[in-house]
DNA sequence: TAAACACCTTACCATGACTGGAAGGTCAAG
DNA sequence: CTTGACCTTCCAGTCATGGTAAGGTGTTTA
């Protein structure tokens, strides 16, 4: 199967694709005329990392999956370790976020939004913390 | 003032307030020796870099928000929109990282997590969505 | 049969916002 | 005089692609 159907296939563009060849995350055969031959084993795995990067793991995350995936003697203990700290992870990410949403909303509601120059959103960025 | 008295000042690293030069948000003067030297204006500049960058504005908003604070005759209603603007890419962001830990909150739930090799979160990531 | 067009190849540059390191100049203290 | 803490510029790397160029291949159509 050429990289074009393997794309549709896995939802991920070509170019990704040839890229995760680069990094050694899959490698198709070749046919005879040089382009790559991808089989139903390569789209699954090319499926298994579309489908991981999109839940937030990172490619050395997904390299750690995806050997465990190809991997029928693996422990689940060993895939729950790595998705339970990527919710940490997330769960942080989260947390600051809204720290971030809370201060600026907090600045926004503050601010008059009109055509004079007082601003204390500005004020804040300047470190004028009088409210 | 050095730049790593600007730098411990500013809670920048020295390798970040170069680089703002290099892209032109600031431009310190000169010493004789040829060391940079940052004026207390310069300092607040690189303050208000800081706190901007930290509340998640990119370096594009942080030139405009800049200007706008080096700008006596701004109306807060653009500085308003700036922030706006970015608050609602951050609920966005908030939005995307809630559903992912949701569903990796799930997985994780239904995952036995001890040394046999079944495992709900390889098989959803395999396209297998039995659950 | 030839041209048009879709697809494939490699190779290189760009992104954002830094971070790290090499190679060397400057300056104060011991 | 030398050590060490600073400072300088320049070059390369990060992460996960995206863009583009220059060219080879394969199928369809005039």
């Amino acid at each position: 199967m050429n990289i074009g159907h393997a794309s549709e296939k896995s939802n991920l563009p070509a170019k990704t694709i040839r890229y995760y060849e680069e990094i050694h995350l899959i490698k198709p055969g070749r046919a005879e005329n040089g382009y790559r031959d991808y089989s139903i084993q390569d789209v699954h795995r090319l499926r298994f990392l579309q489908r991981a990067r999109s839940l937030g793991f990172t490619i050395d995350e997904c390299r750690q999956l995806l050997s465990l995936y190809e991997d029928d003697e693996r422990s689940s203990a060993d895939v729950k370790r790595i998705a339970n700290s990527k919710l940490a992870e997330i769960g942080e990410k989260i947390r600051e976020l809204r720290s971030l949403e809370a201060t600026l909303k907090h600045l926004v509601s503050h601010c008059n939004g009109d055509d004079r120059p007082e601003c204390p959103i500005i004020d804040d960025l300047a470190g004028n913390n009088d409210a």
